[in-house]
DNA sequence: ACAAGCACTTAGTCC
DNA sequence: AAGTGCTTGT
């Protein structure tokens, strides 16, 4: 495994203009320099399989770009001969900036991307042969919701009983698993809507190409399709591509696991030069679809691989090392890596305080920053991670009375904010007449008097026609259908669309959104209302077209938008940062903050109750991921307090705090003054058996989601018989469950009479509330 | 066509 | 506590 190591290349001189003249690279650092044995090999292995199980912390990052650039200096191949595929922009961002301090010139690597970046890239080139045009737009999870409710509306489904949300969910997860319509388990797609569920996606899709566009799952899906059913196209990417890199593969779902092996089956797979790294200890997203088992096969997949383990931590203190460790041991079926570091001074201990609630926890997160910020230590070195993102309004605003600089990455997304998206629908019209969910949004906003029955009057005639809005509006308005004063509008409408599609193709996307949102009198809109969220809405949207200006088309512009949902990357001003345990995959910080580990927070309620003890082991994951992206200090809090849904519920410090290790841990309980639940035994009450708590798989959250787990064994389709039962109750109608005249109760109104019934919706007169309409599902017998 | 008011829902993580 | 979508009134 001791290869020899290529000569130092020296930098400048002729050799450097010779080289760049054949279109070659030299080095600027003898970049293999600092590696550690097993990293070495990672990098020098380059052809042939390649597993590098990499612990946190153990310079991945560096393996794979020094990998890249050792490719490329030894002219393996070329920048655009290189598939590497992250599955953050982020961290494709990160990588293309490392490299320029290996590489030189610095080279274009045009295929270094997400999944659904590189996805999207091969689609429109291809995009005839999966029946779209090249400029088919992106779907976000709004549009496609909004084209689910269309769906639900048509097919006379009630979307009370069956939320768009969860066949949207059904959806992504058939398209995660890499399942066209055709494919779909027939248990599958009878659950949703009475065995409506195998259509809907049949139809769903067929709007998607009459609409020309893709969502986030077809990307692949459509990709994939692409591959197999037409050979040639295959063959010029396994040409093209000489070597694959695939950054946290654990993250990989079905999907992206098919669209790879595809692509790595030009060669055979002993000789596939596949590299993938990846950490089955932080696997957090198994929601999305991820299946850990694509890292655990790969051996199978690719016999002969190489398997190499990178277990030396570069990053944090032994007792952050140890903490994490030991918190990870508590899961089962793990490949099993140990990290460890040389320091001998094991750092500051891990700390764990509790709180009284949310807004003490920020207060006390809030002084510490300063008092580390006092010390010297610039804010740009402290993040605080959460676990969902509504914990973090409460730190924002402690952090604005305290005039402390923060930046959120990943909160409430620029781009879906309202004004930002009716910006967007205009934008995607012109560039896409055919986009209907674009037209709709913007056809009356601002208010033009263009109201329900016009717009469906519009609908109904695209539909009989096979055209789409825009298209349909354009004849309707030459005929008499109209009321004069609709046609008048939407003429003038059409006629500003034209115009703007002209002027498209010689203006800026950002010149043009000036000039759109001044033409259609959205910013009069926004100025007439003079109120203080206005005001912002003009703001960003001044930022709108801000960013826009390194865009040179507006199709460029709007494919970054739809696959690059992040923002202000580009802030170099010093501030904390505030992010979700998931974005903070990857990252590390001098100082971590970890607040709300409280059961049910964190690990999440949610995830143990619809997974289990799967859900359990993969929030912990989330946890060593959290602890391992601080580097000197990592500090925990609990608040004993929290407000949920607005009302106050109080909360035991998480489980997790219990697996820690008590040598490593300091615990200060700043919460138990106030009384409350008080926190006993400090990192080491796990040996504390009185503890009700004590065994993670009794709490009430593990026993519902055993019962449920039981009860889906039970044989049969749980849902099928699920559906039927609760269809039997309310066949609703006029043979509801209640008559004229009877007592009932509600939980917020109390006692009352229903005095009339209409379907399932009943009038009753309360005692104390008085007369309400109230659902049937509300109330029950008195 | 649109605004206002009300009942009911919602806050899990991302490309 | 804040947001959605439905119903009612103008």
């Amino acid at each position: 495994m001791t290869e020899p190591v290529p000569a130092y290349r020296p930098m400048g001189g002729p050799i450097t203009s010779q080289l760049q003249r054949q279109g070659k690279y030299s080095a600027k650092v003898d970049y293999l320099a600092g590696l550690n044995p097993e990293q070495r090999e990672a990098v020098l292995a380059t052809d042939g399989p390649l597993l590098v199980l990499a612990g946190a912390g153990t310079g991945k990052t560096r393996v794979l770009i020094t990998r890249i650039a050792h490719i490329l200096l030894e002219s393996r191949a070329q920048p655009w001969e290189i598939l590497a595929v992250t599955f953050t922009n982020k961290a494709a961002r990160e990588m293309k900036v490392r490299i320029d301090s290996f590489v030189k010139p610095l080279p274009e690597l045009q295929w270094m991307g997400t999944f659904h970046s590189m996805s999207a890239k091969i689609l429109r080139k291809h995009a005839e042969l999966v029946d779209l045009k090249s400029t088919f737009t992106i779907l976000d999870t709004d549009d496609q919701i909004r084209l689910i409710k269309q769906l639900l509306a048509a097919e006379n489904i009630d979307e009370k009983r069956w939320p768009a949300r969860q066949f949207a969910g059904m959806l992504d997860a058939w398209k995660n698993r890499g399942l066209q319509p055709k494919d779909v388990p027939a248990a599958d797609s009878s659950y949703y809507a009475n065995g409506k569920g195998g259509r809907l996606y049949h139809d769903y899709q067929a709007r998607l190409k009459a609409l020309n566009a893709a969502d986030f799952g077809d990307l692949l899906l459509e990709c994939i399709r692409l591959f197999r059913e037409n050979p040639d196209v295959l063959a010029e990417y396994h040409r093209k591509f000489k070597y694959m890199l695939v950054d946290e593969y654990q993250d990989s779902n079905t999907a992206q696991y098919l669209w790879l092996r595809l692509l790595a089956q030009g060669k055979p797979a002993a000789e596939a030069n596949i590299c993938v790294v990846g950490d089955d200890d932080q696997s957090i997203y198994g929601w999305r679809g991820a299946e850990v088992d694509n890292i655990l096969r790969f051996e199978t997949d690719f016999p002969g691989a190489k398997v190499i383990k990178l277990e030396r931590n570069y990053r944090s203190t032994a007792n952050i090392l140890k903490a994490a460790s030991t918190l990870i041991a508590f899961n089962e079926g793990r490949l099993g890596k140990t990290l460890f570091t040389d320091v001998a001074d094991g750092g500051d201990l891990v700390s764990f305080t509790q709180v009284y609630d949310s807004e003490e926890e920020a207060r006390t997160i809030g002084e510490e920053i300063e008092q580390f910020q006092r010390q010297g230590e610039p804010l740009n070195s402290m993040a605080i991670l959460v676990r969902a993102s509504f914990q973090m309004r409460e730190f924002e605003e402690r952090f604005i009375t305290l005039g402390l600089n923060y930046r959120v990455v990943g909160g409430p997304r620029f781009y879906e904010r309202k004004e930002i998206r009716d910006a967007l629908a205009y934008l995607r019209l012109v560039a896409q007449p055919a986009d209907d969910l674009a037209f709709e949004r913007i056809v009356n906003v601002p208010k033009r008097g263009i109201g329900d029955s016009t717009v469906k009057m519009l609908m109904e005639t695209a539909r009989g026609m096979k055209v789409p809005l825009l298209a349909a509006t354009r004849m309707l308005v030459e005929t008499e259908e109209l009321k004069p004063k609709q046609r008048t509008t939407l003429r003038a409408l059409i006629a500003q669309f034209d115009d703007w599609a002209w002027r498209s193709e010689s203006l800026k996307p950002y010149q043009l959104v000036e000039n759109i949102l001044e033409e259609s009198g959205y910013t009069d809109m926004l100025e007439a209302e003079k109120s203080v969220e206005s005001q912002g809405r003009k703001e960003n949207l001044k930022e709108l077209s801000r960013s826009m200006e390194e865009f040179d088309t507006l199709g460029g512009f709007l494919e970054h938008i739809a696959l690059v949902m992040d923002r202000d990357s580009a802030d170099a001003s010093d501030a904390v940062t505030i992010m979700t345990l998931h974005s903070a995959k990857g990252l590390e910080y001098d100082t971590v903050f970890l607040p709300g580990w409280e059961d049910g927070t964190f690990p999440s309620q949610r995830s143990m109750d619809e997974s289990g003890r799967a859900g359990l082991e993969e929030e912990r994951r989330l946890g060593y991921v959290g602890i391992t992206r601080g580097r000197k200090r990592v500090r925990i809090s609990a608040a004993q307090n929290r407000r949920i849904h607005g009302l106050w519920q109080s909360a035991i410090p998480s489980r997790f705090i219990d697996e820690l290790p008590p040598d490593a841990v300091e615990v200060t309980d700043k919460g138990s003054a106030y009384g409350g639940y008080s926190y006993g035994g400090g990192a080491a009450s796990r040996f504390n058996k009185a503890d009700p708590f004590e065994s993670v798989y009794e709490t009430p959250g593990w026993k519902r989601a055993r019962a449920n787990q039981e009860s889906r064994k039970g044989g049969g389709p749980l849902t099928i018989e699920g559906e039927l039962v609760a269809r039997s109750v309310d066949l609703g109608g006029e043979s509801s469950g209640y008559k004229l005249g009877e007592r009932v109760f509600h939980l917020k109104f109390g006692y009352g009479e229903v005095i009339q019934i209409e379907g399932n919706k009943l009038t009753i007169d309360f005692e104390k509330a008085g007369t309400k309409k109230v659902l049937e599902s509300f109330i029950r017998k008195g």
